[in-house]
DNA sequence: CGGTTAATTGACCCACTTCAAGCGCGGTGG
DNA sequence: CCACCGCGCTTGAAGTGGGTCAATTAACCG
């Protein structure tokens, strides 16, 4: 049973960038297909596989991930509520990647032939899923720029940021707290550190009281600080309302 | 003057993943707009920009770039002939990266009016054009993992397949040689290390024989040996005839 | 031939890794 | 109700990949 309500954070998240009308949102709850739940760390979808639909993401957190010969993960995007967390298999076919769930996760399904029909009849509609890829795109790079260029602790400070800032854009953080299922293993595989070093970067914002993160709960105390750390903007965010 | 001919990289790069029709090539040659030329360094587009075109890469090569607050830059994309140097622009219409001339380029310009008009005309050539932009963003993941879970030699490595194989599906390279004008401090900023370090790990694959480089020209005397040293295999470049 | 940019080399340093051990806590079963 | 287990967090010690600084050489170029 497809809700209505269930495609809110996914409408709120595309209004974020641009107006939707009412008959788009039709054609995306028509275009809906399945509800599915996963379990923490199970996968969703699997490197090399060639999907048939593409997952928004309802409830909880995924994250995109490769292996490496020696066994070393890394992870090359975190998903919130709201984010299609393959909406680039509808384009690609095969997967380059593997998607796991870092908490227990809902997800609606869309065939990619009913996407087809989407970019067959409502082009607006279409580059507005098109933004979606896109906006992966710029927060690949945003990362790469992170992992590539700054310390491990401004690397970390960033990531807080952002995921804040994604959280907080969609209505699932506010007053600069925020609760994130994610062990310092996985924070590790994120950052392309070790779980020892992101354990030592960690302490060292909270010594500096730039963060206050107990279990899965996160607070920043003081917003200006933390993103001058990470030299966080929201710009790789595309905030802004505009035509598209 | 726009000639047909130029497109032909573009075609290309397109038909090694799906077919294009004759009534396609004839929109994206009419949605074609402007001859642009760029001298070696010069940047076709600075972050903060709200182009209104976006630029096909015609012949050089040209990077996306970022500089941190330190003065540091990191590249997150190099783009050979037939590549959308910014394509993402249409849809996210501020740029959140430069564009720069790794060497004297001519590029082909499409505004993004015209693009939009593809979009409502053409949605089997529009999925086309979205894949693109995904396969951009499959090629950030990939520079990702490199950067984050293998060393400076692996991801050397890595980085010398992945440009060959894109050279060469396009024309441009073959026999295992290719020609890439680009300085060690550029490959640096690549591979996010120090200019000095990234010489050091060149030594390391000439004394290995897995490459020969001089000046622009590096030759790959054992393909599978390299590609193994850096894990390399082409699914991220996606060059699979596929309808899409 | 001087001037400039890129490649190279050496010496030293440090951010991060690895290995290893201990700790805290929630969950489970007897 | 408690003993035990396992996972995630924490800490220490030692090693290393890659950075920085500085100087030299090579290649090019007008």
């Amino acid at each position: 049973m497809i809700i209505e309500s269930m495609l809110d954070p996914f409408f709120r998240r595309l209004e974020l960038r641009d107006t939707l009308s009412n008959e788009e949102k039709l054609a995306l709850q028509r275009a809906a297909h399945e509800h599915r739940f996963y379990k923490a760390s199970a996968d969703l979808v699997v490197q090399g596989d060639y999907p048939d639909v593409s997952s928004l993401l309802l409830t909880g957190l995924t994250s995109r991930y490769n292996l490496t010969d020696r066994g070393f993960r890394q992870i090359t995007a975190i998903h919130v509520p709201g984010d299609f967390v393959d909406i680039h298999s509808f384009t690609l076919k095969k997967m380059d990647h593997s998607v796991g769930a870092l908490s227990d996760v809902a997800v609606l399904t869309f065939p990619h032939a009913a996407l087809q029909e989407i970019t067959e009849k409502f082009p607006h509609l279409t580059r507005l899923l098109w933004l979606m890829s896109t906006l992966d795109g710029a927060i690949h790079r945003r990362w790469l720029v992170a992992m590539g260029r700054t310390s491990a602790t401004e690397h970390l400070a960033h990531f807080v940021c952002e995921t804040y800032m994604r959280l907080e854009s969609i209505g699932l953080a506010s007053a600069h707290r925020m609760v994130l299922p994610i062990t310092q293993e996985e924070l590790g595989d994120v950052l392309g550190l070790s779980a020892v070093h992101v354990n030592r970067v960690l302490q060292d914002l909270r010594r500096q009281d730039a963060v206050r993160w107990i279990g899965n709960e996160i607070e920043i105390p003081d917003w200006a600080r933390l993103a001058a750390l990470g030299q966080f903007d929201g710009d790789h965010l595309f905030l802004e309302r505009l035509p598209r």
